[in-house]
DNA sequence: GCGTTATAGTTTCAAATGAAACCACTTGCA
DNA sequence: TGCAAGTGGTTTCATTTGAAACTATAACGC
């Protein structure tokens, strides 16, 4: 048997391997969304994110925007920089503690989320169609299994 | 009504919209088991995932580890680039064709292999180990159908 | 109060990435 | 032949990313 033989060495299947399986999947889905908004409004997939949360949390702090998107702080500290830069989000200090910022959308950044999120849902839907119902509620609940601690 | 409120927005729950759910999973991980390996043997995932295509394909080009690992040329030449100075791919030219070389991992890249591999794979486990038999099975089929077309 | 430690956020520097230009070889076709 | 078009692979350049250092403010212990 030689030091190259296969079965001695019982390499890795890529294409049945659940994590690079999951970032395939991954990358192609945000990649498609991403594109239809990307080059129209120069918006990145963080600046995104973080003014997603935004939308639904008015006032949150650098870091709790952070902990919602599951960023790291550096990237959020960037992507806010281009926001409030481009006039899309507002930032101040918070009264009681300076440290903090205070942010939330502006009224262009509403007018960009107002397309933008009707976009991304609409490419969520044209993915789950792909799925039946019970398929639908399997994946919800693997997901969130997965996911777990 | 003022500008902000918020129904009239209807602002995306991220944490159900299904692709950053993949994208937040298929990160973290990947992230714990590159942690295991990346440090101790100086290895990147892009690296990483050449040397498994290449650990079940002998003498594939690099355009076809490419192909297999869905990663772009340019990443595929640079991860080479680093496998063949660190001695753990040999790459030589194709006899009836110059343009295309001729790949296959050496003795020190299968010894990393044989560490890594079942390394990876016992990572999947322990993930999997979440999911009972039948869930195993939904998440497969599930994959498969997003994955397609 | 006042030094120590912790937290919010930014900046810096090095490495990773992607698009496009590029070189070398091969193929197709007059 | 021989030259235009195509393919394999690398390099270049600009942008993105991450880790660690840094600044400013706040909280804690005494």
């Amino acid at each position: 048997m030689t030091a190259s033989h296969k079965s001695a060495h019982a390499p890795l299947e890529l294409e049945s391997f659940l994590p690079y399986r999951l970032s395939i999947l991954s990358n192609t889905v945000s990649q498609a969304i991403a594109d239809d908004y990307q080059q129209r409004y120069h918006l990145s997939v963080t600046e995104w994110r973080v003014m997603a949360v935004l939308a639904r949390f008015e006032g949150l702090s650098a870091r709790e925007v952070a902990e919602r998107t599951a960023m790291d702080k550096v990237a959020v500290s960037r992507a806010l920089a281009r926001l409030v830069e481009a006039g899309r989000v507002s930032r101040c200090t918070h009264d009681a503690d300076k440290r903090r910022s205070v942010l939330a959308l502006t009224a262009e950044g509403w007018a960009i989320h107002d397309v933008v999120a009707p976009l991304a849902r609409s490419h969520e839907s044209r993915l789950l169609e792909k799925l039946d119902t019970e398929e639908r509620h399997w994946l919800d609940r693997i997901l969130r299994k997965l996911a777990s601690g």
